[in-house]
DNA sequence: GGGACGATGTAT
DNA sequence: TACATCGTCCCT
């Protein structure tokens, strides 16, 4: 089966749209002549600069230089010291996260619900930074519809006041993978 | 140069 | 609840 990358255009709008839309939608990694593919069933919102819990907000710094470049390229960062996590940018210093996914294809018996999981099941590093997903072999590509999206608060980010309140998680009610 | 701090995951 | 583990940021 043939994967088409979704057009970058699909990131080019509000943050939290695309942190909506993509819910349902598939992440698919080709790399070494084996493809994996997940449908994302979570993702966040990370508004920009403006919002304190978005990594923008410290600055405009090498680290963070890619979410404020064009919409549609990844921004993958290291957290911890050793969790991979990777988000669709979608322009002046906003993101989503892309929190879990469904295994689709190449992912058997991998986890993949959690930030730092599914990109260790999906071979994403920082080499991917800066990547535009409408480009192989790291790609968005067009999945299935979510019946019914949850919403929460983040996760993982107390220290930013009241933006940690903000109900910016977003997720498919119905499935499984979902972390937490 | 050095210290504090993570958009996490796993073990205890 | 502890902690592994290291890039980033700022010098508190």
């Amino acid at each position: 089966m043939t994967l088409t990358p979704l057009p970058r255009a699909f990131s080019a709008r509000d943050t939290i749209d695309v942190a909506r839309a993509l819910l349902g939608q598939l992440l698919v990694h080709e790399a070494g002549g084996v493809r994996r593919a997940g449908r994302i069933v979570e993702t966040e919102a990370y508004l920009g600069p403006h919002d304190l819990a978005c990594h923008s907000s410290k600055g405009r710094t090498a680290r963070t230089e890619v979410m404020f470049g064009p919409p549609g390229h990844a921004y993958v960062f290291l957290v911890y010291g050793m969790h991979h996590c990777v988000n669709v940018v979608t322009g002046n210093g906003a993101a989503v996260l892309v929190r879990a996914l469904e295994p689709v294809e190449g992912l058997a018996q991998a986890r993949t619900d959690g930030p730092g999981r599914l990109t260790r099941a999906m071979g994403i590093t920082r080499a991917h930074d800066g990547w535009p997903l409408d480009e192989r072999p790291l790609f968005l590509a067009a999945g299935t519809p979510v019946r019914r999206i949850g919403r929460s608060a983040r996760i993982g980010v107390e220290y930013a006041g009241a933006w940690a309140r903000r109900q910016l998680r977003f997720f498919d009610a119905a499935s499984r993978y979902v972390s937490g």
